[in-house]
Order: C-alpha cells, then sequence, then structure tokens
DNA sequence: GACGATTGTTGCACAAAGTGAAAATAGCTG
DNA sequence: CAGCTATTTTCACTTTGTGCAACAATCGTC
C-alpha cells in the first residue's frame, strides 16, 4: 500500500539506499571472482574502475576477513576461503538441495554424463549443483558459474516454461548476444525454439554457447508448475551425435519429471 | 545502543587500512551466513552488533547486488546466489581441487561412509569438499564449514604435523573450548594426543565435537611435507564402532597416502 | 478491536570516514 | 644503476555514511 507522504511532494526516494564504498567492495569481489589466476592491485583497480588507491584499502579490509587472500608471492589477490564459506551457506529455494543429488546421480550414471542442476535467477543461469562423469574428457561446467539463457539447455528450458513477457524482459535486459555462430541471436528464432522446447519437454544446446560442447536440458516444475530449475547434461559433441541423443532426451525428461513431481508437480 | 567505535586496541603499528563499512559488511555478511533461516532486520542488526538503520542500508545494497537475497513473504534476510557465484570460484592452494575428488569417491565407496577434504586456515578447519555416502544415515559435514581443529578429526590430523610453536600460536588464539564431554580441552592432553596422532598416522574424532558422530583422518602433505589437507570419513557411532575401525583407518590412511604422493610427497 | 511493543523505513544535521592526488617505497628489467 | 611500473603511505578536503528520531507498518495480547 503506497500511503501517504505527508512529507514534500517532490522527494526522489524511489529505490532503495546505496551505500557507495560496499557498491565498490563488492564491484571488487566480482571482478575478482571471475579471474580464475586472481589479479594484481592495478588490474583489480582497472577492472573494477576504481582508483588505486580505494582498490588497497578495500582489498585489504577484505583480506583482514579472509574473503580475499594476498599471495605474498606473486603480489596477486584471489577470492578467499571465508568468501567460499559464506558462500556455501547459500540455500536454494524449495527442497531443491535435498532432492536433487539423487536425481543427479541416477541421471549421471544412466547417461554416464556429467550432469547439472541449474537455477534461473535476474535472467541468467547459475549452475548450483552437480555430479560428474568419471569419464576423463568430461564437461564441466563449473557449480557456480552464472552464463547466459538463451545459448544454454538449462537456459532454454527454464525460459521454455516462462511467458513471453517476461523472456522478453530478460532479452531487454540482457540482449542475445553471440558467443559461436550457433548461438540464436534474433527474438523471433528464439521464441520458436522455446515453443518448440516446450512442446517437446527439452531442450537441445548445439554449440551455442561453446564450439564442440552439447547439451541436453528439461525444465524441473515445482507444486504450482513454475520453472524453478532445470537439469542438464553437458558433453563433447563427439559424445552427444545423433545415435545417442534419444537416449540422453529420455534420461533427461525422465529425471526432470521425477524431480518436478518429488516437488509437488502434477501435470494437469 | 553501545556505538561501537571500530578502533583496534593494542598495537596498531604496520596494520593495513581498515574500511569500516566494508568491515560491518562483512560482519553482516558472516552473520547472515550462519543463520540457515535468515534474520529479519533488528536481529540481523542486534548480532552484527549494528545500529538498525546501518544495517538496512547495507543489506540494501548487499541485495542489489544479490550477495542477499529478501524474502518478501517473510521479510527476513538471507545469503544469496551470487555470493554462492562469487564463493564458488574460490581455489584452494596446489592441485587438491583436482585430485581429490578421485580420491574421495575411493575413499567413500571403500569405506561406505560421507568422505570429506578439509584444510586449515587461521587456525581453523574448513571442509571444502565431500562425496555422500549414499547411506541414507549419513554424516553430512556441510561443505564450507568452518569448524575447531583441536576437536575435529581432520583438525587433528593436521595440527599432529605442526610445530609445538604452531599448535600453541592457534590454541593462544581461538583456546580449547568444549563441545561435548569428550572435546580434550588441556593443553597437555592435547599435545599427548597429537604425538600419538603422528606416531600412528591417523586421528580418531571421538564424539568430541558432537555428540554421536565419530570421525577418522588423516593428514595429507605435500611435496615438501607440510599438512596441507586432512582426509576424513565420519559418521555415526552406531556405524563406526570398534570393529570397524581397523577398516576405516586402514582406509583413510591408505587415501592419504595416495593423494599425498600425488602432491609430490615422498616420505623420508 | 484497541493498546502497547516491536520491526522496518525515511529524513536530516553533522562529523567521521572515505576519497584521490601525490609522494614515498619497493620491485623489475634492461 | 637508471628508468620503469606496481604498491603502500600520507594528507587535506568534503563526500558519504552515521545515528538519532520521527514515522509507518505489524503483531500479539488482553
Amino acid at each position: 500500500m503506497p500511503r501517504s507522504r505527508t512529507r514534500r511532494p517532490g522527494s526522489n526516494h524511489r529505490e532503495s539506499p546505496h551505500v557507495q564504498v560496499l557498491d565498490r567492495a563488492l564491484t571488487l569481489l566480482e571482478t575478482l571472482a571471475r579471474e580464475e589466476n586472481g589479479l594484481g592491485l592495478v588490474e583489480a583497480a582497472n577492472r573494477a574502475q576504481l582508483h588505486p588507491s580505494t582498490t588497497y584499502r578495500l582489498l585489504s579490509t577484505l583480506v583482514s576477513h579472509g574473503f580475499v587472500t594476498h599471495d605474498d608471492e606473486t603480489g596477486r589477490y584471489r577470492i578467499g576461503l571465508k568468501a567460499f564459506e559464506v558462500g556455501s551457506s547459500f540455500r536454494p529455494p524449495s527442497e531443491l538441495r535435498k532432492l536433487a543429488p539423487g536425481v543427479l546421480r541416477a541421471l549421471m550414471s544412466l547417461t554416464g554424463e556429467t550432469a547439472n542442476l541449474a537455477i534461473l535467477e535476474r535472467g541468467e543461469v547459475t549452475y548450483i549443483d552437480q555430479v560428474e562423469s568419471p569419464s576423463l574428457l568430461g564437461m564441466h561446467a563449473r557449480i557456480g558459474r552464472r552464463v547466459p539463457a538463451h545459448c544454454t539447455g538449462a537456459g532454454k528450458a527454464i525460459l521454455s516454461r516462462l511467458s513471453e513477457e517476461e523472456v522478453d524482459a530478460i532479452i531487454a535486459e540482457h540482449g542475445l548476444p553471440a558467443h559461436t555462430p550457433n548461438t540464436i541471436t534474433e527474438r523471433g528464432r528464439l521464441l520458436e525454439e522455446l515453443k518448440r522446447t516446450r512442446e517437446q519437454g527439452y531442450a537441445l544446446d548445439n554449440e551455442e554457447i561453446e564450439a564442440g560442447v552439447r547439451c541436453v536440458a528439461a525444465p524441473v516444475l515445482d507444486d504450482k508448475g513454475r520453472p524453478v530449475a532445470a537439469l542438464s547434461v553437458t558433453g563433447p559433441v563427439t559424445r552427444f551425435h545423433d545415435d545417442r541423443l534419444p537416449m540422453l532426451i529420455n534420461a533427461i525428461r525422465a529425471a526432470a519429471a521425477d524431480l518436478s513431481s518429488k516437488l509437488g508437480y502434477r501435470p494437469s
């Protein structure tokens, strides 16, 4: 209820308060998280668009809490154990965390491929759990990795269960950037693809985000029929050839149906 | 309301610069991470010893970056997906991350118990990887959980390979708080236990951190002989009875020796 | 259903706290 | 060892975050 503002009407306080320093520190953290090998002080400052001096103070504070570690050998900063510790305490909504591992394990042993669980948040997909294939040539979409929705199996699987408005909102925010020649970059074609995905109950990523990598995915629905997540198996094209696709599709659909029903979804 | 002046008492020589707001925000994050079910605004403010007003602003900023989520139903704040994402990019030192999963898997299937990998940092133990037992009654020390060193198998395993000075430094910082009646709370007894641990090559946690839970662990040594981590298996006393202990001990020692040799350790 | 108690949100005056420039220091490289 | 570049420290300035207090929205209790 937007209630009477006895104050002056010209107030612009529509948005939540922003604390600048914190804003910057978080950006810095996100920047570091993107760099496997850490960053030097100035490098970090440049990428985060901050003054080296500021960066130095922020990093010092982050280090003192263990959110960042400073490698004394190389002088590089990288994400620290405390960040891992805090991040690990994230709990996905619903019962997913409890139920998914079993389903993932089953899916992996059935297909022999790395099985992933992903969720959609703020228009992008994040892998939150996985069971790795023992195969040496297994693809491993790293847990915690955030990727665009329009060019991943998991993303398309979830999008296929959203309304056109919701999909449009995501396109508006993130666009449809190309990652490989196969990436779908036009709204029309994407909607078409999502329609087919929805009808068939699975999504295919045919080297759309990375050359040489294919992926089969299906949406996981909760008791209200909302697509809360997606299951996917990922692997090299050499193992995801047309002969094997039907098997993979069956497996992923069965697994998704299983998990959905465990979440209380009842197909209407 | 005690307005906390974040002043470092004691020696303020060569101290890294502290950014107060960030300090507070990180404390807030750590506070939230400890609460499975999230916290309301004032609750969070109280636990983090901050003014509600300040807390409100900090949380708003954290939410806008996705490090914290705000449940609109309950009004509670909890750790968000971005924190998970950033935390997942943490990489333990050395080759551990790559080599551990295989060893953990082997250890788990050999023993049937949940196998963990833990490291020591700042005098405390953090579980950084695990392979869960399929057993329904499996114990699961949550990944990312930080626990004291003196009352855990993994902690004692690592401590057993440190110098007495190093152990003393840790005791000085963290003390030896009791968690169960079995916790070792005296320096002398702990050192004795560590000596035995070192000689026998494994550590036993006999319900020292939690009643009903036992654990067997062994240190993982790198090429310089430093204890970089520990492997452990954890389970309920009912399954960790005396008849089975020898088997578990053998398995954990073999696994640790295997992993150590893969890291380049050569027993002298 | 009214009352007080508790929690969440916003405005504001003030000074503490963070800022960036620039200087000092340390590390490299040719 | 001169000339870089990266890091750390110092400092004067003022932006920014602060805590208070008022306000609003909830909640529980009698």
